[in-house]
DNA sequence: CCATTATATCGCCATATTGGAATATGTCAA
DNA sequence: TTGACATATTCCAATATGGCGATATAATGG
């Protein structure tokens, strides 16, 4: 299946310009459509229609102000995301430890280097 | 534009079944392509393009041993997405704060409970 | 060399997404 | 009311996506 309705805050976030717009929000006040579209290279169907993905996401809630619409972020949704992430972060702190460690190895030491089994070269390969 | 060629993590990580992949890599180990398969509902083309998609993002690594290939978590690419994220954690700390506070208001002290100009009562609304 | 195993690619289909133009809807102000 | 303003919605074309079956490619064990 395609990509189904952007009902979720990861796929809310995969489109550049939601990011951007997010970003204009990211002061935490509200912000009128007009306001967003003034800071984005996108006519205002298009901000409209972003910004209604992020408010099925929940990643932002409108409110009324006369004519216009004010659209606030709500981080909590981007804290998932945030959390998501977090379950790695362990792989990347070791992953940036064992390319320190190689370093210092290999600078200070090298013949002390034995090829540790859980360290078979990676490396980007041509597909 | 419709969004662009997986290249960036944000768009990888988009598809639920591409996190799904990531989550088997979580060990930080490498990971033959059935491996994978075997753990997920979908048929060897799929994960291999999934994989491709992980791979043009950076998210993966890949490895040939002999007739497999070896498909490794790439976290770092995994921080961009923490990082973006940690830049709203600012927000979602705070509107858990006056959540707490409201709560504490009402509960303790309902009389005191004065509208700030800055919680004009939120809320979802009907399109 | 052959059959087998592991993976990538291709062709194809159904569906989704994005953005723009045009238009509808709602609201204010006089 | 009426007209201007703010925003949403609809329609449309172009493109991308995800998945499948079939097939190509590559390495392995006989």
């Amino acid at each position: 299946m395609p990509r189904m309705a952007a009902t979720d805050a990861f796929t809310a976030i995969a489109e550049p310009h939601r990011r951007v717009i997010i970003g204009v929000l990211a002061d935490g006040a509200p912000h009128a459509v007009g306001d967003v579209v003034r800071r984005v290279r996108l006519r205002q169907p298009a901000v409209s229609k972003h910004l209604g993905v992020l408010r099925d996401a929940g990643l932002v809630s409108v409110q009324r102000q006369g004519r216009r619409r004010l659209y606030r972020l709500n981080a909590e949704r981007l804290k998932a995301v945030h959390d998501w992430t977090s379950t790695f972060a362990r792989l990347w702190t070791h992953q940036l430890e064992r390319i320190k460690k190689r370093a210092e190895r290999e600078g200070l030491e090298p013949f002390v280097r034995q090829p540790a089994k859980d360290e078979p070269d990676n490396g980007e390969e041509k597909r």
